[in-house]
DNA sequence: GTCTATACGGAGATAGAC
DNA sequence: GTCTATCTCCGTATAGAC
């Protein structure tokens, strides 16, 4: 009774997340206005800075956010002691992943560029951390002679640019179910990187 | 001597091409003014009106003769009569291609949704032009048994994302020659797509 | 915690002189 | 063909009332 007209309590600070993800998706980070995101949450855009210092801030907790979600939910993830085991069972996370999240996939490889100096630097870091892993596992796999590519480095790019590709075309009830897809691309995955 | 001063006679147009290229790929078409684009072509923003309705056509024209290029330079290129050889010369030329037109490539990605509904229609058209050619590659290799792939859509799809990821990461003067990194893309198309 | 009001600057685009 | 000047609108961000 205390509260004054219009607080919601805790929940505006996440659902100013949740309209900024989806506004940047859509139209990019340039094109938004903190007046776009004030109107979608429903405040005034004043009322967004007692959030965020910045609309800069907003997008970089936006990618950290996501970024590191994607780490801890790789690292989540039971594991096989076998390269190929391990590489199916990444390129499969990998497109189940994206599809959960296609908003936050998207932000992160668009607008990477309005990033500041600084905030970039962090979040290149925690990709970089990403990669690692899927290399790990390639260079584990060419330890093993279960795995021969010409460079553990380019594959590793090689493959998360092809699986990245999937959130640009594939959509619920298409003609193919997602498990389908995740089948069709560990397929080339696995003859690309198999012996 | 009739001319007036500030001049150019015929250039200006494609100089204000080429800088709201530049400068689209760098910063963004939504964080890019019309008078930057002027400010970097050495007139003032008014001028820039005599070559373009306005900043949405200047950004089609940019796509639009983009795709085009891409398209007739994939004609224009030698062609085997196997399937095999031809997935090898369209893994090189898209690699290629991209390296050496790397701001246009960059923008025919990112600015898509920055285009008018007509505009995109265009574009999207011109893209799915282009990738049906090498759609065309794989079902023919298909068809003479020295290609096996789950679906030759996603397929394609695949190849080509996979493809256009180098544009991310390799620069000129690395460890790696351009020619190296073909190689090695190759490779792994090759093994990908062949039975 | 949210509101209204506003400072301050820059956006796209146009008019008319030269 | 380019310039200067300007219209009109919207951007980010802040101040202070409630």
């Amino acid at each position: 009774m205390a509260r004054t007209q219009g607080s919601h309590s805790g929940i505006t600070g996440p659902r100013i997340q949740d309209a900024a993800l989806q506004l940047f998706a859509q139209h990019g980070f340039a094109a938004v206005s903190m007046r776009q995101i004030a109107r979608a949450v429903g405040v005034q855009a004043g009322a967004l800075y007692n959030y965020t210092p910045d609309k800069q801030s907003l997008l970089f907790r936006l990618m950290e956010d996501h970024m590191t979600e994607l780490l801890t939910s790789w690292r989540d993830q039971p594991v096989a002691d076998d390269a190929l085991s391990q590489l199916e069972a990444f390129t499969r996370f990998h497109i189940r992943f994206n599809f959960e999240n296609p908003d936050a996939v998207f932000i992160a490889y668009m607008e990477l560029r309005n990033l500041s100096a600084e905030n970039f630097t962090v979040i290149e870091s925690l990709r970089r951390e990403y990669e690692n892993t899927l290399e790990t596992v390639l260079k584990q796999g060419v330890c093993e002679g279960v795995f021969a590519v010409p460079d553990t480095k380019i594959a590793t790019l090689a493959v998360i640019a092809m699986l990245n590709g999937v959130n640009t075309w594939y959509r619920a009830g298409g003609r193919l179910s997602l498990d389908q897809v995740e089948t069709s691309y560990w397929e080339m995955v696995r003859r690309a990187m198999v012996t």
